[in-house]
DNA sequence: CCTTGACTAAAACACACGTTTGAATCCGTC
DNA sequence: GACGGATTCAAACGTGTGTTTTAGTCAAGG
């Protein structure tokens, strides 16, 4: 990713214009687009006449096509990490003994809760389905911290797990958790359209189970 | 998806030729390209010099781009649903009372029993990531008659569930998969490359738990 | 009022893409 | 050994791509 040589491309705190910017109608447009085609089979000219806005503008506040895609990213899962961080602190704060659901709710429910209404789902299960050359450093930057800190937190309420074995099923779980946000309903169902939370619930009990069978009790 | 106009495009019988013929060179090449950089970002360009063939083979023999990628997915998927199928008409006709770990078998270790050691993980776990529109053909011509057969089946070993509540279940199980096609092993662990069918294990016990939960007696 | 810097506009650049064409070559069959 | 369909080949077509350039607009500051 070429960096513009003007100007921070990145993290502008917004103007707080009156009109939407420039560089907000564009990552709306790109984001739409991206959910539809794929960021591969998206033109920066189509988000360019969606935004209607000139086809320079992307590259001149973003830096480059690749640029744009980190900035969507980071606009949705940024508040939602840190949320989820958040969460997890109070909990290990409280000296509490936690529960496996407790800590399961503070991972997940900030995916519905941070920013209603919004399009996380769909856009954070697109792009986490791209090519992994595109995606890993995404993936990486943004959720490393965040699922090793839940990992960890997750092995003092399962201590009768590997960390081998842990590692395992947090891998299952983040598959459940991403094929949920390309698909927020089961395919092929009758199942209206819901609050995000909805799914959400019926992701987490169903990894839950996933997670802690063979242990004693389950908790939560 | 244009059909050449001088010959059928997809199901030739392989004409046994001693050294390997160019449209199984095409698919081979196709296949590593499409897995390493997506569907979008491969170019039939790349594909021919990697098969070491001329750029208007592939036009000729799979009639376009997606004919390609039609013919490939078809190769590595048919035979395992046709394996699939026989399994699960195996259980069915032995009159038993199954269990759902039998089922969860009869539909899981085809991927990794079928064509040993092939490509498969690797190359479903990349397409059925590809944008919706790329993929659902795809999907519901090679994939809803099984999921629906296995999803009754599974139906009657788990009475204590609504309509609604297994295909919940049954969609993120098939998140799992999914990812787990693409990620073999725990991103980040320190997990050694192991054959598919230990990730299938891991697989089957954590959806297990999961289709199960909430139920009585866990069989199987 | 002029300057400055952020931003937008229009056009072009250089290149890669999927596909098509039409001739050349292969190869089994008569 | 010539015919004919199947296959391969080199070349080109037309289009779309991400990016860059150059000039222009606009609002605030000195």
């Amino acid at each position: 990713m070429m960096i513009s040589n003007n100007r921070l491309i990145n993290m502008k705190p917004l103007p707080l214009e009156n009109t939407t910017s420039t560089r907000d109608r564009i990552l709306d447009a790109a984001e739409e687009l991206f959910v539809e085609m794929g960021y591969a089979a998206t033109s920066l000219r189509a988000i360019a006449q969606l935004a209607d806005v000139n086809l320079a503008a992307t590259n001149y506040h973003f830096g480059s096509k690749e640029g744009l895609l980190a900035a969507i990213v980071h606009r949705h899962i940024h508040p939602v990490n840190t949320e989820r961080l958040f969460r997890l602190k109070a909990l290990e704060d409280s000296g509490r003994l936690l529960t496996l659901r407790e800590i399961l709710n503070a991972f997940f429910y900030p995916l519905a809760d941070t920013l209603p209404d919004s399009q996380l789902p769909a856009v954070m299960g697109r792009i986490l389905s791209e090519p992994e050359s595109l995606t890993r450093p995404i993936m990486t930057e943004q959720f490393a911290e965040v699922v090793e800190r839940f990992q960890a937190a997750a092995a003092t309420v399962l201590p009768g797990l590997t960390e081998d074995e842990l590692s395992w099923r947090f891998h299952l779980m983040i598959g459940s958790m991403i094929h949920l946000l390309k698909f927020p309903t089961p395919i092929g169902s009758n199942e209206q359209e819901r609050p995000f939370r909805h799914s959400i619930e019926h992701l987490i009990t169903f990894v839950m189970a996933g997670l802690s069978h063979g242990q004693g009790a389950q908790n939560g």
